[in-house]
DNA sequence: CTCTGTGCAAACACTTTGCAGCTAA
DNA sequence: TTAGCTGCAAAGTGTTTGCACAGAG
């Protein structure tokens, strides 16, 4: 494997466009100028956005773009691998093309998602019979406590 | 430390609830009879049960409870740290009292959640200076891809 | 006695679905 | 040409909120 390194993600959307068109032909997805849209707006957000979000960044190139579309889009990308919902687990989902490794710390108290990044977390080894059949595409560290701002809050 | 075991989770109910009853008193949360209910329905789920299902296992104990109150209690858990919202990324939310490190696998396909336990991945280490300021409650790793059941039909 | 918790029901937000026209292949 | 995609709008589901009464401290 060649060597990765953590600007991958950012940089080199226009391979990772290429290889999404790739992956859209092996699916039988067609290339339309949305689904394009949505995923680049989606490439060019490290915030893991919501559906809206991406929305209104599409809507500046795609005026007539429509939330739904959106929402499907990006729903279709995650079933294709392509992107990933984001534990959320509260209001509207949050979505992430980001493939790389990367952890998440969430605040169980104001629900805010904390992004870090440490090494180790990314050389995790999957034991082959750990999913027997399955297909792991993506692998996260998931923490949950609280943040520094509600630190205080919790105690009194 | 003492020596724990896989079966901590599911045994000593009683003596987690005298540590929720604690838990309690610290937060200032009052120890009402439905909330011991739903907190040790979810003790006794080993299924990462919705609001719902607690409020069905409840109210076979307390049939006047209401399901706004479950998802009330449930919520009031997880801001305290004594249950956690799984992944769920979906239909309803799903929770969780098992403070015992496990991991889950997510297919991005059908959104089944599948349970396993990695020895390894329970002894990661949380650098200090790796979210300051935060208090980690409960580490997860998280796996998202396909399960054996739609291995197949995303290649078609 | 006081304040939190509960139950009921309405309000909300986000998501999903159906259908007709459009467009990629 | 044809099957899939988009856009519009309505329906659905789960969640949140307000208020009055009840119960814990």
């Amino acid at each position: 494997m060649r060597g990765k390194t953590d600007t991958e993600a950012t940089g080199h959307i226009e391979d990772r466009m290429e290889a999404f068109r790739s992956k859209c032909r092996a699916t039988g997805l067609k290339i339309t100028p949305q689904r394009m849209a949505v995923y680049k707006a989606l490439l060019e957000s490290m915030e893991h956005p919501s559906a809206e979000v991406v929305f209104r960044q599409v809507r500046k190139t795609y005026p007539s773009i429509s939330l739904d579309t959106v929402n499907r889009t990006l729903l279709t990308l995650s079933e294709i691998g392509a992107a990933f919902i984001v534990e959320g687990s509260g209001d509207a989902k949050r979505f992430d093309a980001n493939l790389k490794n990367h952890q998440h710390f969430k605040c169980v108290k104001c629900k805010r998602i904390i992004d870090f990044h440490h090494e180790a977390f990314d050389c995790l080894h999957i034991a082959e019979n750990l999913l027997p059949g399955c297909t792991v595409l993506r692998k996260t560290v998931y923490l949950e406590g609280y943040c520094d701002l509600c630190q205080d809050s919790h105690k009194g």
